[in-house]
DNA sequence: TGTACATCAGTGAACGCGCGTTCACTGATGTAC
DNA sequence: TGTACATCAGTGAACGCGCGTTCACTGATGTAC
């Protein structure tokens, strides 16, 4: 066998998302900022002294469940934006995030509660991560002929609207729950075509 | 002396408050759900015990604060919506909530960061607020011309732009500081136009 | 392939500390006459 | 106005408990020869 990884690396990675994974149920019901370590070792069943294996502290834990939670949204973001025709677009942003909420509720709550929360740490990434989707945003309706001869403020002022209803909507899917998904989807939409009508005469 | 309110009620009032404004103080660097009593009573200089003749709990603190933060804050908007024309209630509108974050700012940073914080009755009593602020908005806007003929969900809807706009205006005067004031002022003001012009074409 | 040594993820005992809550109390304020 | 009793905001000691962190350790995994 070549050393892939390593028997005792893919042991001490397999702790480490059990960790992480724990924290996150025990966050459905509670701040980052009250979380204690021996809450979280005990629910994965292994001595409070071995949290510092993996991380310095329970700061530092939240810090990679951010990346965990919104790392990968980078590319599904763009997709979605990459359609053409306002309302598809709009189908299609309000649908990727019902799935998101629908797939991890735990991931999604855990950054909405943290990104006013009391850990300056975990703010700082979850902004940093928000701030790169409006980059993105920003971005895609550059290349649009709807938005040709906007200044680039006025770009990142549109971009700031979108990212913020993102997560405006992913809450309003989470406290709404199974049953209200669709009314709050309708809403969305709703919302987002309202932009796309004042997009469109911005420069009448 | 008539007994206006007598010497003991007044008392204990001055402490009560005492103990709401020491808790704000302590939340402008942490959660509620982390917030321990003694603490609380610690920076006022009251013994523990005494924290029971006035709380429940830290939960049920919050629950004041919040009506603290924002009980006062519905006539103001009533009355900055009152403005006829769209350019001139934009301003006033960003500029209440301006001014609200100059004022006060460790209520808003308190409100922003509980609205999905750890504490549950918190966050309903944060949800029931805004619920009104919603019910304001929509009814500010039913009496105008621009948006005759809208049905009720799509003025609900409209109300939600607004009131979620707010919300994250007065968090992103927050996190821009006194220097960062007039930018984030702009930003909104655009923001705000953005919708306006919006809903002049929603029925087109 | 086998051996001898190094690494290091996870252990378990121990520590000092601050927590929320209980209880019987004190003494200033309020009230009835 | 004065007196006798009731109320109740704030006290202070005591409790049991779980916390974060330290330390020397163990034994499986990794590495060099």
């Amino acid at each position: 066998m070549s050393h892939t990884v390593g028997i005792r690396q893919a042991q001490k990675q397999k702790t480490r998302q059990a960790l992480m994974d724990a924290a996150l149920a025990l966050l459905e019901e509670q701040s980052l900022s009250s979380l204690g370590l021996r809450e979280v070792t005990r629910a994965v069943g292994v001595a409070p002294t071995a949290f510092y294996r993996h991380f310095r502290d329970t700061a530092d834990l939240g810090v990679a469940l951010v990346e965990e939670a919104l790392g990968s949204l980078h590319a599904l973001i763009r997709e979605a934006l990459a359609e053409t025709g306002d309302d598809v677009r709009i189908e299609r942003t309000v649908a990727l995030i019902a799935d998101l909420v629908r797939t991890s509720p735990a991931h999604v709550r855990f950054v909405a509660r943290e990104q006013h929360g009391g850990v300056q740490p975990v703010r700082e990434a979850i902004r940093a991560q928000l701030r790169l989707f409006g980059d993105e945003v920003a971005a895609a309706f550059a290349g649009e002929p709807e938005t040709r001869g906007w200044s680039e403020e006025d770009l990142r002022m549109l971009a700031g609207v979108y990212v913020d209803h993102m997560v405006m909507t992913a809450s309003a899917f989470l406290e709404a729950g199974p049953e209200g998904e669709e009314r709050v989807s309708s809403v969305a939409r709703r919302q987002l075509r309202l932009v796309s009508l004042g997009r469109r005469h911005w420069l009448d």
